[in-house]
DNA sequence: CCCTAATTCTAATTATCATTAGAAAAATGC
DNA sequence: GCATTTTTCTAATGATAATTAGAATTAGGG
């Protein structure tokens, strides 16, 4: 039984690199499988369809960085304070991103191009990802962490863009995830 | 000669539309052409194939901003001192990136996805308007409009990326350009 | 109105693609 | 080794697409 779950694994890899560089449309089913070293037909003993391929890759590029982040946070002491927790869930988000650029990636690029019944089933983790980070904001905020701010879902935006935005320029390997993480926080939370 | 080029440019806002909605591989010829009133193989008379229409969306998407951030900052009076120079850049990226949405963001969503040779003739005028901005940057820092940083590069991606992805959340027609460009920019040139 | 050039259409053509059917071949347990 | 199950393959099938050829239509100037 293992094997045939690592075959899956296998296809779920190549696809979203596929998936990443080509996007939804421009994937086909047979390079995904000839990048997984089988043959077209073969992919449908473990996937319904190439739509099921695409929403499990989406799906799985948005669970990766939302378990990271969470339990990044939760692993900060309480002592630490809100800032610390902040940096820390910027730092999880930002590596998980490069770590699995490809379901990431295929997920951000592709998600505004997906037919609207998948957009649709995906919009829930979406959301709670992003409710999730209003209340880290939130919580910040109430606490003093951040300067009293306008607009907190301004920042909470400008934020997700600026953290996005690095899988579209961050040399693969390049990627220092802790620094980075410092600076992004240094210029988007301190007004000291 | 003016019915003909009238023509052409509702194809082009019609494709940048569909281009921004499907990608480049899940726009078919038909859709623009039935979304512009016309069949398949009326296209081909003004364009020489779909590369090509695909092409020019791209190269119009980044000129519009391009062209308007170098107006707008050429407009801001040189009393005004370097962060009013920056906040007028700002704003009009935004202002441009929404009032030409289908371009801007059939550009930024696709590029990654775009056939490598089409990508290598984009990448000149990409370069072009990052080194506009990384001059704009340099020449704010050096004149003390912003708090020495250790890295504008870094500043200057996260600024794209919050820049950017405003095209993935802001509501059509719910753009207050320069409100968004005051927020960006006290979130991130101000550490007074 | 008529002639010419500009514009758009219908009907191929040729390729590519997702998916299925069913046969081969590998692996597994005995 | 053999029988069974799992995995992969070859070979259709049926759709859909980009592009072309060439005919039909439209529009403007005389």
């Amino acid at each position: 039984m293992l094997k045939s779950d690592r075959t899956r694994q296998r296809i779920l890899n190549t696809a979203a690199q596929e998936f990443r560089k080509r996007g939804y449309a421009g994937t086909k089913v047979n390079d995904i499988a000839f990048a997984s070293n089988m043959r077209a037909a073969s992919i449908y003993y473990y996937f319904e369809s190439k739509d099921q391929i695409f929403e499990e890759v989406l799906e799985i590029g948005l669970k990766l960085v939302f378990d990271a982040v969470r339990k990044a946070v939760d692993a900060v002491p309480a002592s630490s304070g809100h800032r610390a927790r902040l940096q820390a869930a910027v730092e999880a988000h930002l590596r998980m991103l490069h770590e699995y650029g490809d379901y990431s990636s295929a997920n951000i690029r592709n998600f505004g191009q997906t037919p609207e019944e998948i957009q649709l089933r995906q919009m829930e983790q979406r959301n709670a990802y992003g409710e999730y980070w209003r209340d880290l904001l939130a919580a910040a905020r109430d606490a003093g962490a951040l300067q009293d701010r306008a607009n907190l879902s301004l920042l909470r935006m400008f934020l997700f863009g600026a953290m996005n935005w690095t899988l579209e320029w961050v040399k693969p390997g390049k990627m220092n995830s802790s620094e980075l993480a410092r600076e992004l926080c240094r210029t988007m939370f301190d007004e000291s």
